[in-house]
RNA sequence: GCCGAAGUGGCGGAACUGGUAGACGCGCCGGACUCAAAAUCCGGUUCUGGCGACAGAGUGCGAGUUCGAUUCUCGCCUUCGGCACCA
């Protein structure tokens, strides 16, 4: 070979063809050799290719190429998340069935994958909107009901009272409905549930089981879990026959209880609301607004008084009962009891409506003054001192306001917020004096035995709600019949197919307009009957996807070849996935365990979380300063001198255009750059060099189109340098004992590089760096002149070397270099990832800095075999370094061998 | 509001286990080649002062630990992700 020119579309082309017609990435199940299943999360087909997507599996391309490299058996695939909200969107807007629209968006967006060269295994492609695909889903969903995993209960959505169709949070924009503009209202319906709770503790554990996961992503999910252990304590209503159960982590704080909270859906608020015109209107305004949990908590608190009396269960106290709005039905009991003085919420929520707060536990150093002055907060010596005598201090944390509490417990009150560290109880009778853990023992043992309370673990997490009141999903396979209630699809009628080609207009479902979809007859009794006519959140085709990758055309879920490709080896992903989706996956590889198809626990080893893609934002205001985006393609940047940016003109008219920063690419920005006109211009390696060169993979990837040219020049250099290197003539192979001291320099450059490239995609998955080191090792052997033989011979290996090491990242022209050097098999034949020879890695003196009191001041040459003394002698003996500690006293030398020497004087 | 991250030159980033801050790339400045431009190649480029040798400052802000802190601890600020019906 010797063309003169890197044209990429030509060796992309050639590559393409070659691993298409040998069918390259196709594997089999081979128990001989290790397998390596390396996934990225399934995309959405939205229509287009994004510079997201095209992140995400450019990372999952190179691990997979590397662990191919290294001798794998690797199974890269692709699938699509095709149910889901968008589609419906695009099928009003365009008038189309969201089907249609789908298939089409996954047709044009595999092509723009394909031209991404990818190493993906296409014969196990699906798209979960297949009936072969979600029948296995239904089949799993009829399984857990007979498990009595999964349950029907009523719960809350928006509901848009104009259109009068239930909203997602998403299209719920500051309370109103985003179609209507109506003010949405919370409606409960009865809804299917997954009992995910059964295995809470399970999903908590298993994350000290991952250490190959992000600490951010397990921490996430172990605060969502949210383990706690409490006591849910019985309070009696006056007049009432059930008692108010709540769940509290505080019981040592039960004696400031001041009144009691609870969900303006609790059955005592609905009861008050019967007899009670301002409960019921408080009731009625708490229905408006959305359901998501961030507007709940940034809302004003607010709550309304219920003639109902609460018992104290040790005081025998009567206690106020609030509904306040605050309260969530759907976590714990959704009631609580009220502790102003040391919980933040009840604080605030007491002094706006001038409830009691007591103060009910201080601080130790407050505890103590308190023994000194032999008093209680009511001024009865004596009483005090006995009860504080024993308690062993626990995780007691003292206050930057010692004094004010101090003055605060004498008087009585609390007036600058609740104080919520552990500490020591007051006020508090019989448990005056104890600690946290004491105080929680004596008050559960009281509580216990007297039928008010119980400890219980509690966990935040809630069971999965799982139906969606739309069409474009899969159908819940449950038929209602009169007599048998709700009956579970046998599996003989199975799949219960959406229909495809209907009428979409947005106001309901067509499975639920249309009267004859949902006849049918009772499995059970044969009597009349109806379907569902809910469909499935989407996250229940996107838990288990993997699993069928393993698996194409098994007649279940799975097969026996799911154990052993599975677990997932590397799995990556976006990080707004670190809690719902992961959660939900790793819970039904728990649930497929359980029904026989797995026989691991977990069903990731490894988690990437990739960052987001952005990009600069430019815009132009109208005369009614309304902001018209303007994509950064059209955009040119003006510098000063030094480079910085001074402002940017629109390149259609020249004028200028005012810069709005740098944020996540998205259409209302029109900030996103097109990945298939990337392709065209640069070429596909050059994109995909660029996206892993920019940033780690972890880290938000800011697109620059000059950034993009800068990677195309490398490879350019690289195609110039090795076509100019094989038109040398012949050379012979490498005689490490004849090379001269440059040619063990470099040499010595290209093992290192070796090393650091292996560790940088192996361990440390920092493809920026590595991508750094052969651009350090390129710009070496192009500043290397040697042309004797052992210097062409040196390069020559230069080269094999880059470009083994660069062809997980640039297959294409790596694929195509590899034969321009010579050799007879194509580079994706087997061809092995290249050692360190250790021979060439030795080296004989090393550069140590020298520092006076933390300060570089020079820097010294030692060879490798120095002592630690004659570091420091010829440390103090350094020119450089004499002038900083003339006429001082040395006090102290701290040498660090191999890399540094401080004075300190 | 709660949970989790991030913050380093003009810009993207590097410094992996507490040990020479700024690798690599972009941009910019200067030069070579060219009639000229593009492309390419060579050199410089944290800031301040100085012709210079050099000196001082410097990793969001404020403290602390240490011979030594981008890295560890505490307290703030700002930005981003998630908050259960977007996927």
């Amino acid at each position: 070979m010797t063309e003169k020119n890197y044209e990429p579309q030509a060796v992309e082309a050639a590559a393409q063809n070659y691993w298409t017609t040998t069918r390259a990435f196709e594997v089999i199940e081979d128990a001989t050799r290790p397998k390596y299943f390396c996934l990225s999360m399934l995309p959405y087909p939205s229509g287009a290719l994004h510079m997201g997507h095209v992140r995400n599996y450019t990372i999952s391309d190179v691990i997979s190429r590397y662990q191919r490299m290294l001798g794998k058996n690797v199974l890269q695939p692709m699938g699509w998340d095709a149910f889901g909200l968008p589609a419906e969107n695009a099928a009003i807007a365009r008038k189309t069935a969201p089907a249609k629209w789908t298939y089409s968006n996954i047709e044009h967006m595999r092509t723009q994958l394909q031209t991404m060269g990818y190493a993906i295994d296409w014969t196990r492609e699906f798209a979960t909107c297949n009936p072969d695909y979600y029948v296995h889903e239904q089949r799993m969903f009829t399984r857990l009901m007979q498990k009595g995993l999964v349950y029907r209960k009523n719960s809350i959505v928006n509901w848009d009272p104009v259109d009068q169709t239930v909203l997602a949070n998403e299209q719920v924009i500051d309370g109103k409905g985003w179609r209507s503009g109506a003010v949405v209202e919370k409606r409960e319906i009865p809804q299917w549930f997954l009992k995910i709770t059964d295995y809470a503790q399970e999903l908590l554990d298993g994350l000290d089981d991952l250490p190959g996961w992000p600490d951010s992503v397990k921490t996430m999910q172990r605060n969502w879990i949210g383990r706690s252990e409490g006591l849910d304590i019985q309070f009696a209503i006056e007049g009432e026959a059930d008692p108010i159960s709540v769940f509290t982590t505080r019981p040592d704080t039960l004696m400031g209880v001041s009144f009691l909270s609870v969900a303006a859906e609790h059955p005592l608020a609905r009861k008050a609301a019967l007899s009670q015109p301002e409960v019921a209107a408080f009731i009625e305004e708490c229905r408006h607004g959305g359901t998501a949990e961030v507007d709940i908590e940034i809302q004003e608190k607010k709550g309304v008084e219920t003639h109902f009396k609460a018992i104290h269960p040790i005081t025998g106290e009567t206690l106020p009962v609030w509904v306040a709005n605050f309260v969530l039905m759907n976590y714990g009991t959704g009631a609580v009891m009220a502790v102003p003085g040391h919980d933040q919420r009840d604080w605030e929520f007491a002094t706006k409506y001038d409830l009691l707060i007591r103060m009910v536990i201080v601080s130790v150093g407050v505890r103590d003054a308190v023994r000194e002055l032999g008093r209680d907060a009511a001024g009865n010596k004596d009483s005090m001192s006995a009860a504080l005598g024993e308690s062993r201090a626990i995780d007691v944390v003292e206050p930057a306001g010692e004094v004010d509490m101090l003055d605060e417990f004498e008087n009585n009150i609390i007036t600058e917020g609740a104080y919520t560290e552990y500490g020591f109880l007051v006020n508090s009778g019989e448990y005056d004096g104890l600690n946290f853990r004491d105080s929680f023992d004596a008050i559960a043992a009281r509580l216990e035995s007297e039928g008010k309370g119980a400890r219980r673990v509690n966990f935040r997490l809630r069971d999965w709600g799982v139906s969606r009141q739309r069409y474009w999903g899969c159908p819940i396979p449950v038929i209602y019949c009169a007599n048998c209630e709700a009956v579970p699809v046998p599996d003989e009628q199975l799949p219960v197919v959406l229909p495809e080609d209907v009428e979409f207009t947005g106001v309901k479902s067509p499975i639920k307009a249309d009267p004859e979809w949902r006849k049918t007859v009772c499995p059970q009794c044969g009597g009349p009957a109806e379907r569902e006519t809910d469909t499935f959140d989407t996250f229940m085709e996107s838990s288990w996807y993997y699993a069928r990758y393993t698996s194409p055309g098994a007649s279940d879920m799975v097969d026996a070849r799911a154990n052993y490709w599975a677990p997932v080896d590397q799995y990556i992903g976006g990080i707004e996935h670190a809690i719902l989706h992961l959660l939900y996956f790793r819970f039904y590889h728990k649930l497929m365990r359980d029904c026989g198809f797995f026989d691991s626990d977990e069903p990731a080893i490894n988690l990437l979380c990739q960052g987001m893609v952005i990009a600069d934002t430019f815009y132009r205001e109208d005369v009614q300063g309304r902001k018209e985006w303007i994509n950064p393609a059209d955009v040119e940047i003006q510098r000063d001198e030094k480079g910085r940016v001074a402002g940017a003109v629109l390149k259609a008219d020249g004028q200028p255009v005012a810069i709005g920063g740098t944020e996540k690419m998205a259409k209302s920005k029109n900030n996103g750059v097109d990945p298939e006109s990337m392709v065209h211009k640069f070429g596909a390696d050059t994109v995909r060099l660029f996206s892993m060169f920019a940033a780690p993979p972890d880290q938000s990837l800011e697109w620059n189109e000059a950034g993009v040219e800068g990677m195309s020049r490398f490879l350019k250099r690289l195609w110039r340098e090795l076509h100019a290197h094989v038109s040398q003539p012949d050379h012979p192979a490498v005689n490490a004992a004849e090379l001269d001291a440059t040619q063990k320099t470099l040499r010595r450059q290209i093992h290192e590089t070796i090393n650091k490239v292996s560790d940088d995609f192996g361990r440390r998955l920092a493809f920026n760096t590595a991508i750094a080191a052969l651009m350090e090792l390129l710009n070496a052997v192009t500043k290397f002149d040697d042309m004797s033989d052992q210097g062409r011979a040196v390069r020559h290996e230069a080269f094999e070397t880059i470009v083994l090491l660069l062809n997980p990242i640039t297959p294409h022209i790596c694929h195509a270099l590899w034969q321009a050097l010579g050799n007879a098999e194509t580079l994706i034949e087997n061809q092995p990832w290249p050692k360190a020879d250790s021979a060439a890695l030795v080296r004989d003196a090393v550069k140590l800095a020298v520092q006076v009191n933390g300060k570089l001041r020079g820097t010294i040459e030692m060879p490798i075999s120095a002592s630690k003394e004659d570091c420091e002698r010829a440390a103090l003996a350094e020119p450089s370094v004499v002038p900083h500690i003339e006429g001082q006293t040395i006090k102290k030398v701290v040498v660090v061998p191999g890399k540094i020497v401080n004075i300190v004087v």
